[in-house]
DNA sequence: AATGAATGAGGGTTCATTCAT
DNA sequence: AATGAATGAACCCTCATTCAT
């Protein structure tokens, strides 16, 4: 009994924090932090704004929160995508592919990763090539595994092209972003790859 | 005499405008509108706060003057050096480098405009779009004298081709920002145009 | 069976209130009632929070308690010194004793009644005084019966003499425990009723 | 003229910072620093909030310049009172006089010394020895002279015989204030200084 | 005209108290 | 009966704006 009880309350923890952070994500990216007032995220997310307390240290605390429950999602869902592939090439579109979906979907998160150039730059920055330079690695992996299969130009360098991915992929999710979403990212995501592939693979057949 | 002194009183004014307004936006690039002190503006442009009171209404009115002035300044480089040249190719090119040109050296204001999604980003759209259209119709004209000339390819509709060259212009600058500013804005001018002329450009030649 | 029930019941109350009242006393006497937290004396009595409110209606009312009981157990110390001696003087000095003894033991409580000068001062003296009266009068009978004895001069009145003794306790203690308890309080008994004892009693002998 | 401006300035911040610290020392005496409000101060200073904050950084920082400015202030006091006279026993007599005064006069600063046991206590302390010490060398140097002079017991060690005076003062000022200020305290100048004198004299005459 | 002292509305944070489990 | 999650009143502090000098 006293398990089933520890457990639920873990569970009321991770729901509280899932339900504050929602919200809290909504509004940091509408407003940026500096605008953003807690007790409008506690009303939103239906709860006194003690409860928004109870469950982060404070604003500042919940704002990095938001931030890294983002960066950490990615990852995961990079490394599950890369898992189920077979191929390199496959796995690496499938990188791709997870990449522009999850900011689809989470468009909040780019306009805050975006927004805070001020004090939390730096620790967004941070965290977030930390993470990056974790799943790197086996990224990097993959694309020497393709090149020794000859499926790349062995004459690019895994770490450069990787760069020129990233950047692509990032410009390319601004834009959208600022432009105002006009289109489907994840439709893009053919006209994307065609482009890089074109680039980076060994021109098949004659 | 009086005429002197109204003269002094008109360049008095616009200079501290000026001195105010330049501080700004170092400021409020830096550190968002919301972060951003009325104080330290007025500290860093050696005046006092009252001082700054005096020339713009509050601190909502600063920032959009900020705005509007970059907006407005870019307006009138493009035009002006439009009127610079004569071939209609050549004003485009113009267009394109002045673009580039300004936001290599007002990086501040790209942040403005990337910045404040919250309630300025509305009001920040239309005076952009206000100034926008109202010389857009200029470069409509460019255009299409472009393609009576046998310049542009008819089948390319005016509109679009902006549309098209706009965006791309500020997918670059954006990611130039937001990347870093790892190269120089003006010198990927050769290189934009290049991309951007091969497509819509008439096929000289064979 | 129903009596035995009812018997625990009230025992588990008492536990309960002096588990809570030791602590609360510890508690106050070290921060102060406005800087005390309700949860940190319930986290030190091992109890939850709820439980401090079933058994005290608010934090001021716990506090009240706390000073109360402090005050009810003095007394009642004070009595049964009195009542275990014959002797009027022995008496006296025994609630002497009995007086340092109990704060030497009880320094939380000093503090308590030194600090709250605020809005609980006056409540406090009431209190106090409400006992003391109550029990001075028995004292001042000690006093009559040891002057119709020729023990004690008779040109005192016993009530000044009472003041005097309560002042120069009070002053002791007060001092004992501002000035870093250096010394043991019952230790300097001997020297206390000595001084205290010189001034008031009729010259025995020549 | 700027000059004058310097000095008005200057005055003007010693009249509101003394404004506020006189009522600050009468409200943190009157409810201790916790349950103070800086509201109250602000109000009973006929100031606005911020005023308060403009002059002191936060509410801890004014408590404590309400400490240290009543440390230095006693210890000015001293210092003068001492310079005053010319043989080292009436120089004594005068530092006692000014201490009895001072209390008498500042009783919100008794009140203040005694209550903040928790965390300011060794503060505070730290500020009253400190400048105690910087003036108990004086002192000292004073019992030594009255020593050489024959005044004063030479086996008793000008140390001892301050600390005991002090201890002496305290303890008398404390109970002072705590049994309701009865008396004037200054009026108990005579009979303590006869108690501490006879105690350390050389016995004049036979 | 320029200043910066004064202000108080507004927002972050704490904690006594309640109440569903 | 016991708990501690939830709440919001209350309080500290900041900063845009005003206004007397």
């Amino acid at each position: 009994m006293k398990i089933t009880d520890k457990a639920k309350k873990k569970e009321l923890i991770q729901t509280r924090q899932k339900q504050i952070l929602d919200v809290a994500s909504r509004v940091f990216s509408k407003k940026g932090f500096a605008s953003t007032q807690v007790d409008e995220i506690a009303d939103l997310a239906g709860l006194g704004k003690g409860t928004v307390y109870r469950y982060f240290k404070n604003k500042k605390n919940l704002f990095l929160s938001v931030v890294d429950r983002g960066i950490e999602s990615l990852k995961d869902l990079a490394l599950e995508a890369m898992a189920k592939e077979k191929e390199p090439l496959d796995k690496i579109k499938k990188v791709i592919e997870v990449y522009l979906k999850f900011f689809e979907k989470q468009s909040d998160l780019i306009r805050i990763f975006i927004h805070e150039q001020s004090e939390f730059q730096k620790r967004i920055q941070k965290r977030y090539y930390q993470h990056y330079y974790e799943h790197v690695n086996k990224v990097e992996e993959i694309f020497k595994e393709a090149q020794s299969l000859g499926l790349i130009k062995k004459k690019i360098k895994p770490s450069l092209a990787i760069a020129i991915l990233t950047d692509m992929l990032n410009s390319f999710i601004y834009t959208w972003q600022l432009t105002g979403k006009k289109y489907s990212l994840s439709e893009s995501f053919t006209v994307i790859t065609e482009i890089y592939f074109t680039g980076i693979l060994e021109q098949k057949g004659k």
